[in-house]
DNA sequence: CTGTTAGCGCCTTCAA
DNA sequence: TTGAAGGCGCTAACAG
């Protein structure tokens, strides 16, 4: 069982692979009968076109690329399901670029995804840079490879697609929900600054701090565990009886700091009122519950590639930056 | 700055296109000054050969398929970060597919996974059954695409290779650390009977409690959070003063135990000691924090990527069954 | 409505 | 060591 071909196809149904192809891609121009017996031969055969054979000659390959930086951030891989939902819609196949640790020079990378002919390109990576940036906006205007970002903000430019949800705002909705609750000392627990995502958060929750009066404390530690735990610790140590409200920029970093604090003796949220960002699964396990704010990362997902989809069709794209709503959920972290 | 094809590329360096494509596939046919001369000129003008047109011709893609169940879940997550590492060093690509209730017909699916011309299949999946297994099988021997499995057994057969760990042992001896702990009611928490890798943690429990003369207590529930919760709940009231041990299937499950073993007075370990699989960051993030099964997902992935490049190249694999070491992590949840 | 005919961009003998 | 030429399987005008 070989594979069969348009041509093994066209012999036995007694037409040409004209024919053929027609019945397949534009079956209202081929005369009902004809296109009957044809699909009946497919079907016999077990007919699949050659993706390369048909993307070489139409110059459409039905597939997009999705780059992502990590798999193993719930985040991303959330979104990917939404995406793979959405593709399968348009039976666009996804091609897969995980950045992590892997690419030095991710303008060859870029490269290589235009040579696999995608169709389309979805970039997520919270750590987007000038240069990364102007690379897919050079990929899409002179190749014609549209590019949407998701769940990945880059301020200081719009003429890429994103869609996202509104980060800052976020942010600044959660600080100013502890300073209702009456905190005095909010920190934010955030990353090394190269996280474009989290910058954002960081203004929103500035805005929120600098409307009340109050002090800012950024404090930047690492996304593994091991690492901030240890981070965590210090920074008990020595502002441990200061602190009494915390807006963490990940689920993860926030459990992370409430077991660090719970040992040291404080009450949350008594003592110190926490938010996460995301609700993942961190958030409904860890006790007590992690109150935070709920990004629909599927619905990110989906949203990018419809509207990937849409750019890819040469259809016109109205808004160019998409905001999708964010939920506030309140749990056990915070009064 | 269109794309360059070969074409441009020969013209501008003085040679024939087959010199061009010599120098790429061949670069030891080819004279060293044409070669670096051909080199600079591809630099120049930044040419990739068309993935298309050269799978077309070659009938060789470089690209493999990988399909997966799910990519929220953590396991799955992992691996596939680690195929994307190994699969970089051969410069695969990767095709997605996440079944996750979007594929009616799986034999349908893997047609178009023989159409898109990957070179290979890593299949991935717990849920594997004989359909599937054998339409795999088929696969791999009408058309010749290996296939190899990861992180899924298919225990009624053996005729795949298949990359995995023994998690009939691994089940088997935190079993039997339960027992020797003196734990007398221990109870399996796993899920509906459709995944096979879930069967081999229940034989391998199931060995273990034999042996020590003890009572077999099977508890299925779901993955989901909020419904193996209420589920927990129940069982806890039911039964809660005769459980002192407890094998979950995934670490997701074990936290979300513990979470309502808790909440209704019980202690761990000193009530009950508990072990997980998988060693997530919910291990390490819940309190107390987890004793599980570490398995090598991330290895898994690479094994399994290595080992599918190997029978792509028509090399002999000696083992057609490659069981990775496992580790038995001791936290705060057992004694 | 259907068939003929060029390619799409590259690889790969076969000669030179 | 190199070039010429014939496909790979399919699409897309262009005729008919």
């Amino acid at each position: 069982m070989s594979k069969a071909t348009i041509y093994n196809v066209a012999i036995k149904a007694g037409v040409s692979l004209a024919t053929v192809s027609r019945t397949l891609n534009n079956p209202e121009k081929v005369k009902p009968e004809t296109r009957d017996r044809v699909l009946q031969v497919i079907k016999e055969l077990g007919y699949k076109p050659n993706a390369y054979a048909k993307g070489l000659a139409s110059r459409k390959s039905t597939s997009v690329a999705i780059i992502v930086p990590d798999m193993s951030r719930s985040s991303v891989a959330e979104m990917v399901n939404g995406i793979a939902v959405e593709a399968k819609k348009y039976d666009y196949s996804l091609i897969l670029y995980v950045l992590k640790d892997k690419y030095a020079d991710e303008t060859e990378m870029m490269q290589e995804v235009v040579a696999s002919q995608a169709d389309g390109i979805l970039y997520m990576n919270d750590e987007i840079n000038e240069e990364q940036y102007k690379t897919l906006n050079m990929i899409q205007d002179e190749y014609g490879v549209p590019v949407v970002l998701a769940n990945t903000v880059y301020p200081y430019d719009s003429s890429l697609t994103t869609v996202s949800i509104d980060y800052y705002q976020a942010a600044y909705e959660v600080t100013k929900q502890l300073i209702d609750e009456g905190r005095k000392n909010i920190f934010m627990l955030t990353t090394a600054r190269k996280y474009m995502v989290n910058d954002l958060k960081e203004a929103g929750y500035q805005k929120a701090i600098e409307e009340a009066g109050l002090e800012m404390n950024i404090f930047r530690t690492s996304g593994d565990i091991t690492v901030n735990t240890i981070h965590f610790n210090e920074l008990l140590k020595e502002n441990g009886h200061l602190i009494d409200g915390v807006v963490a920029v990940r689920d993860s970093i926030a459990v992370s700091f409430i077991n660090q604090a719970i040992e040291k003796g404080r009450k949350i949220p008594e003592d110190i009122s926490v938010f996460g960002f995301q609700n993942t699964k961190y958030a409904s396990l860890s006790r007590p519950k992690l109150s935070c704010v709920d990004i629909p990362i599927i619905d990110i997902g989906v949203k990018a590639m419809y509207l990937l989809k849409k750019e890819i069709d040469g259809l016109h794209i109205e808004e160019k930056f998409n905001e999708l709503p964010h939920n506030i959920i309140l749990r056990q972290t915070t009064k």
